[in-house]
DNA sequence: TTGTGTTTTACGACCTCC
DNA sequence: GGAGGTCGTAAAACACAA
């Protein structure tokens, strides 16, 4: 067998030209070779082994992957007309075209994801934010339900403690007594008990619940 | 200098499409 | 069935702090 001829012919090209063959790889149209398992050569270089040698990865040049770049800025998807076309300008193997190009598809897939993720997280942060700002409004409502209750009681309280000294309103103080709170007034379907409800006031005399309530605090 | 984390290159396995 | 895709990962290259 020549293999190892052919080895050490193409190790010693690839040191005359390293920036063009980084790695030997099997030529479009070839034979296909057997799949390899994966080569586990990490000390291949530090050995200096030169049947192993030429295996070692080399950065692609700047030049080469502003090409590439550019490349994939316009299409994504690699059809093999153009990765050959590159793959001959670039002076690689069309399979590494065709490896940089998935590489570069996964590294934007993972670039747009961390993006829509970000993005994710920032709507997240933002109705955070604003259920916790609708909680305290919330706490803040109770609070004010709350006292405005505390002060209706009183009210009423002060409204019992007038009515007991006057002797027209005997009816009223009956029924604040029984509730502590005006909403909770039980009242007949047809209405009828409202009639005992309010002090008398005079025929055709608008009055409010406020200014009622003045008139006896 | 060296240990360690990140990026880049390359590959195998598997999948889909024509 | 072959070409080309994704996915997961090995390993080289690189960056950088200690």
């Amino acid at each position: 067998m020549n293999h190892t001829m052919d080895d050490q012919n193409l190790a010693f090209i690839s040191q005359l030209y390293p920036d063009v063959y980084t790695q030997i790889l099997p030529q479009q149209g070839a034979v296909k070779p057997p799949k390899r398992r994966r080569k586990k050569s990490k000390g291949a270089v530090a050995t200096g082994d030169v049947s192993n040698c030429f295996f070692r990865k080399r950065k692609l040049t700047d030049e080469q992957v502003n090409m590439l770049e550019m490349s994939f800025g316009d299409e994504h998807k690699l059809e093999s007309e153009r990765k050959d076309r590159l793959a001959a300008e670039l002076g690689l193997d069309p399979r590494q075209v065709a490896v940089w190009f998935q590489n570069r598809r996964a590294r934007w897939k993972n670039k747009r994801l961390e993006e829509e993720y970000n993005k994710l997280k920032n709507s997240h942060d933002n109705v955070l934010g604003d259920k916790c700002r609708l909680e305290s409004e919330l706490l803040q409502l109770k609070e004010q339900l709350y006292d405005a209750e505390r002060e209706i009681q009183r009210l009423a309280e002060r409204v019992e403690r007038g009515s007991s000294n006057s002797p027209i309103s005997s009816s009223v103080s009956v029924e604040a007594n029984e509730t502590a709170f005006f909403g909770d007034y039980n009242v007949g379907d047809d209405g009828d008990d409202y009639d005992n409800l309010f002090y008398p006031v005079p025929e055709n005399t608008y009055m409010d619940g406020v200014e009622w309530a003045s008139l006896y605090i």
